[in-house]
DNA sequence: TTTAAGCGATGCGTTTTTTGCATCAGGAAG
DNA sequence: CTTCCTGATGCAAAAAACGCATCGCTTAAA
């Protein structure tokens, strides 16, 4: 929307911290682009930026008003595809932040099936963390979290909630396979590929290992399960996942067993979008679907 | 703000229903005013307006843009109240919807009190009965409403109530002032001052005469307070009237007697907001003494 | 039936606003 | 001290908004 120009220019300055950046980004002029901001501020009566020596930084009154500019952005987004609604165009976007669990198969699937019955709808996923995760909510560049991981922040409100039991994935002539449960103490002497330690997964082993005080072997660490799924096999090695991120090992000749809950805690892998908004049409809708999905494919799916 | 100037016309075109109209409120020319919501509509895709022979109505798409648009007026004011705040200005606008009786005694000396403090802070105060006071939140026109009225939407948000039992005003020498409690059926044979039937205090009155059947004699109806007041001695006639609007009785030579609960029910004077809005400062503050002054002084406000 | 008045839409010349170029002032790093 | 980066500003050009005159249309009065 035109009217919302110098808000949008605001936003970009914001996030590249330097006028100059920002309006290469939006292919005008610093000059423009200055002026517009010092006009703005000076409708506003006070600064938005601090002018720094290596560019700007919002100010206390510049955060206020950022996050305003943001919750309407996201407001006049939301009413857009209420009145696309009204014309039954059933247009909308949807963006996504996840963890790559979700982002495996059970996305992939969410997303092809909901796409099926709206094909105006368009998807934004972006792969993050927990706190990045929570991040994005808050600052309106994500509409829905899947987040493996537990909740911090107190603006995150969620939605909907599905017990993981960790699994541990290994090929299928792997000694361990003939346990139908593995303990924490079966993993010693074996080798293992461990996800990054910002992921979930990690902090409910490391929180496992620690524990039980177990001596493990970690030959790898990756932040991708693609990559060590495919490596198992050459290493002969263990590696970790959820239900939700499980594809199809047998294919590989792999096999997954769980781990026993009472040495690993199962996971909580949280459904969630920021507290107080109300969702566009599109993203509310996608919502409840894969709400209803979990409950199906992994059981006990709490609403909240 | 100047970049919502295009928001602010189509709010004004809305009020008016008729671009001309509102092009000369403006003190521009209508067409102008008619390209700049052409260009609106455009951008966003439908029309807003129904082009009628006789001027312009909100579509459906209207009616949700424009609460939208009223939303983020509100929202701008909240935040520019808020940045105000932190330079410890302290300004800021309230926006008061409130039956005539709140209006004599009760709202003076509350925006005086609360004015004292914060001398920055400015008022507006509309007076208005029930469902118009609702209609005012609604439409973002007024911040809060006191309402001796059954509340009637779902989108308001009452924040307080407080009880007000019915009492009747009479000239001191008045044959009924000798009663401590005043029966409904001691009304009749006596000269009555009603207020209009759209007030609060009129609708218990008339629920309780149709229930006990008692026949009236009213000479006079008005929707002024200050009037009947200052009416009665003439006619030696009863007017009725809640605690929160009740002036200095004595010395215009008048008393008031409660009524019997048992007869005219007691009613309800609701304060109010618009459900899910996050009240500006200055407002949320005045509030909040609004509620405890309305609790010092009339007994039982229960926060809700 | 005709006429007049009111409405929103549109072409065109004019005014206002916005933009881009060149340049300045000032801090940071080498 | 020089160089490189930053945001700010004067001035001319480009773009957008505006006002005037006018069109097509509907309703209400003559």
């Amino acid at each position: 929307m035109r009217y919302m120009t110098s808000l949008r220019f605001i936003d970009v300055v914001a996030r590249e911290g330097s006028i100059r950046k920002a309006a290469d980004k939006l292919a005008i002029t610093s000059t423009a682009l200055n002026r517009r901001i010092l006009a703005i501020e000076d409708e506003l009566g006070q600064p938005l930026f601090e002018r720094l020596p290596g560019g700007v930084r919002l100010n206390t009154a510049g955060e206020l008003f950022i996050q305003h500019i943001r919750s309407q952005f996201a407001e006049l987004a939301r009413v857009q595809s209420q009145i696309s609604d009204l014309t039954g165009i059933r247009r909308g976007h949807v963006r996504i932040a996840s963890g790559a669990d979700a982002l495996r198969l059970f996305l992939p699937q969410a997303v092809s099936q909901y796409r099926a019955l709206h094909p105006a709808v368009t998807f934004a996923l972006k792969r993050c963390y927990g706190e990045t995760a929570e991040a994005q909510l808050q600052s309106l560049d994500a509409d829905i979290a899947l987040i493996f991981a537990p909740i911090r922040a107190a603006h995150v409100h969620v939605a909907a909630t599905v017990r993981q039991t960790m699994h541990c994935v290994m090929p299928d002539d792997h000694p361990l396979s003939r346990h139908e449960l593995i303990r924490i103490r079966d993993l010693a002497g074996h080798k293992l590929c461990l996800p990054t330690s910002d992921s979930g997964i990690r902090q409910l082993l490391d929180a496992a290992l620690l524990r039980r005080g177990t001596e493990i072997d970690a030959v790898l660490e990756s932040d991708s399960f693609e990559f060590m799924q495919n490596y198992l096999r050459f290493e002969n090695a263990l590696g970790f996942q959820i239900p939700i991120a499980l594809t199809d090992l047998a294919e590989m000749g792999l096999v997954a067993r769980p781990l026993d809950p009472a040495d690993v805690a199962p996971g909580t892998l949280h459904l969630c979008y920021l507290k107080g908004r109300v969702l566009p049409v599109a993203a509310a809708k996608f919502l409840d679907g894969i709400i209803t999905s979990l409950r199906d494919n992994y059981g006990e799916a709490v609403d909240q």
